[in-house]
DNA sequence: TATCCTCGAGTTCA
DNA sequence: CTCGAGGATA
């Protein structure tokens, strides 16, 4: 009671204070978070004050301004945007794609500076160019009061609702010396991170996905809904102020680049200043490098002449800027047709559709097949055979076909039907009905299955038959000299002369591979077999479990179980397995043939602690390209130390071992602070052993 | 039952 | 490398 009359006598005061408080913590920390990349506080405690504020703000609306960060998820939707004529025209750049455009631009900039040749080389402010979408955004007295597209660049669509829910946008500039009038323009992208979420979220939703980050930027500012924006994680960055009154005058861009950074907008980190030519060259260089490994997607870089005295003396060309161009990269997305859809027929029957594709030049290749993975995923890009589609090759070196330009099509395409007979054998095609993948049913009497199994077990990490390739199987099953590997072991001299391409010397270095390859392990042979959901890993937990080859073939579903990492699902795959008489007599075949492994008692349950080194025992995860050995070299050694190599990084990893071009795993491996090692790290763990 | 962690499988180009 | 799915675990 008492609190309660406290509280209306001294409350207006005190919440107006504490609204105040609150506003200028939430903005506090958003700005360490967008601009200086830095966070202060756990999303967690940031989503606790902005509740504490909107309570307050419900509760005594007179408190709400319209810089608060709850006034950033919008009201109802609007019926459409107004048009607004841009106080100063937003222009674009002329684009350079050589070396050559470069050295003219340099040239350009001194002719019209009227620069001795040996005059020091000029100075200019060099930026990436953001993938995304170009705005302005217009402050008063400090205040964000309007935000529009670019339109054509004289006038563009008022999108100021949806851009207050952009968090990386201040709604009231920092500092002391704010200016009167501010206008400042900028970029609006979605980071490629929040790209994939989106589209997972629009895919699950059965709605639609958006081809990239800039289509999805783009989507999202447009919406009427300026809450649908909200949920859509767009960043900013500002790269450039068109006009000011009152505040800091700059000299320079880069100079100005420094203000926008004070008064709290995001400006890009990589921003530099070069000099001449061959400084532009090495800049885009440099941004090159690392341009895959961004966490958003840009199409090139730009330059400006840095002082602003001579941007003025330079002036301008019809519609853009003299002193300032865009220096594109190689695209990573191009146009090409989709002349066919075949399918492929993998090891356990799958049947792959793949797109055949006009040779088109991306992302430094040149792509003719993509892989379009299963039925399912062809019909959610919607593809015809005939289609103009977008092809892409980003740093994930896959191609990848996005989708169709529908804009580009002639009503002559064709939709692609899924075989309903596997194009090799004849079999049915059929597809479990919780399954993605259609599979052919013939099994191994479908030639193009056989001759998977056999390039399954010749490989590298089952039996290693060197030399026995793709080509070669092709012939010794399509002349019926194998069909299960077992036959293998009868090839003689004889019977392989008179294939193509294989005269003596090939034919003894090939019966010498397989002779080599008669000496084994267990693991290597379990793994060779093919067993569906039976990998390396599972194979070699089943050599370690049983011990000999006899006590596998014996044990019944329940013992299999009792492997590790083998529950009712793959018990079933090696029952039905074994369970086949042709199989089994393969297995006898290669035994009587002289595949041989060191057998031993199956291990205890439970293994008598390992050798307490700094290895035994810790699980490692390898990545990128290692100094003087391969990934391959080192996962022995670290198992020969009782060290676990597994695939993915987790909280459960101990270390990860990273070479050159480290990927993703490096990337996860520091988001969830786990050790990084390099090859010499790994080198003296290893001898701490 | 839901979630996390791994493994298996399929794939492109130089 | 990435997806999908099996297995383990809370």
């Amino acid at each position: 009671m008492d609190q309660l009359s406290f509280l209306d006598s001294a409350g207006p005061r005190a919440e107006e204070l504490r609204a105040k408080e609150l506003r200028t913590e939430l903005a506090r920390h958003a700005h360490a978070y967008y601009v200086l990349d830095n966070p202060t506080v756990p999303d967690a405690e940031y989503d606790r004050l902005f509740r504490e504020l909107q309570a307050l703000e419900a509760a005594h609306p007179e408190l709400i301004s319209p810089d608060s960060p709850t006034q950033r998820v919008g009201g109802r939707p609007l019926d459409g945007f107004e048009t607004v004529t841009h106080a100063v025209p937003m222009l674009s750049l002329n684009n350079a794609f050589t070396e050559e455009d470069l050295t003219a631009f340099d040239r350009r900039c001194r002719e019209g500076l009227e620069l001795p040749v040996v005059a020091e080389p000029v100075a200019y402010a060099a930026e990436p160019k953001f993938d995304g979408l170009a705005i302005t955004l217009i402050y008063q007295d400090g205040v964000f009061v309007q935000g529009a597209t670019r339109g054509d660049g004289a006038s563009g669509e008022d999108v100021s609702q949806n851009l207050r829910t952009v968090r990386s946008i201040p709604l009231r500039l920092r500092g002391e010396n704010v200016p009167s009038l501010l206008e400042v323009r900028g970029e609006v992208l979605m980071f490629r991170q929040a790209f994939e979420d989106l589209n997972k979220r629009q895919a699950a939703r059965g709605e639609k996905t958006f081809a990239n980050p800039r289509n999805a930027a783009a989507g999202s500012l447009r919406q009427l809904d300026s809450r649908i924006t909200a949920e859509r994680s767009l960043r900013f960055f500002a790269y450039s102020v068109v006009r000011a009154e009152g505040g800091r005058v700059c000299a320079s861009h880069s100079e100005t680049m420094s203000w926008l950074r004070e008064l709290g907008f995001p400006v890009s980190e990589l921003r530099d200043v070069v000099y001449g030519a061959e400084g532009l060259w090495a800049y885009y260089q440099k941004v090159g490098a690392q341009r895959d490994s961004l966490p958003f997607d840009i199409d090139g870089v730009v330059y400006k002449v840095d002082q602003k005295t001579l941007q003025d003396r330079l002036g301008f060309v019809s519609r853009a800027p003299r002193w300032a161009i865009a220096h594109k990269y190689p695209a990573q997305e191009e146009l090409t047709e989709l002349l066919d859809i075949e399918v492929q027929v993998g090891r356990t029957g799958a049947i792959t559709p793949v797109a055949r594709l006009k040779p088109v030049f991306v992302g430094g290749v040149t792509v003719t097949n993509a892989t379009l993975h299963n039925e399912d995923e062809l019909r959610r890009k919607g593809l015809r055979i005939g289609d103009t589609v977008i092809v892409r090759r980003a740093g994930d070196v896959i191609p990848e076909v996005v989708g169709p330009v529908l804009d580009r099509r002639t009503g002559s395409e064709r939709e692609f039907v899924m075989p309903l007979v596997c194009p090799v054998c004849g079999s049915h095609i059929v597809r479990a009905e919780d399954e993605a993948v259609a599979r052919c049913s013939g099994g191994l009497y479908c030639p193009a299955q056989r001759k998977q199994a056999l390039l399954h077990f010749a490989q590298r990490r089952a039996m290693d038959i060197e030399g026995l390739g793709d080509k070669l199987v092709d012939q010794l099953v399509d002349t019926d000299r194998v069909k299960t590997p077992a036959d293998l072991y009868a090839l003689n001299i004889g019977a392989l002369l008179g294939m193509e391409r294989m005269a003596e010397k090939s034919a003894l270095n090939l019966l010498e591979a397989i002779e080599k390859s008669r000496s084994t392990t267990l693991a290597r042979f379990i793994f060779g077999l093919g067993i569906r959901n039976v990998g390396e890993s599972t194979a070699k937990d089943l050599a370690r479990h049983f011990g000999t080859l006899d006590a596998l073939l014996s044990a019944d579903l329940e013992q299999l179980q009792q492997v590790p990492d083998v529950g009712p699902v793959v018990a079933a795959s090696l029952r039905q397995f074994l369970a086949e008489e042709h199989n089994r007599a393969v297995v006898e075949q290669l035994r009587k043939a002289g595949v041989h492994w060191p057998e031993h008692a199956p291990a205890a349950a439970d293994e008598a602690a390992a050798p307490g080194g700094a290895v035994a025992g810790k699980t490692f995860v390898l990545t990128g390209t290692l100094p003087t050995m391969t990934r391959d070299a080192a996962a022995a050694l670290i198992e020969a130390a009782g060290g676990k190599v597994s695939g993915s990084v987790s909280k459960k990893t101990d270390y990860v071992v990273a070479g050159e071009e480290a990927g993703s795993k490096l990337v996860k491996a520091n988001q969830l602070g786990v050790a990084v090692l390099d090859e010499d790290g790994l080198l003296a763990l290893l001898q701490q052993n």
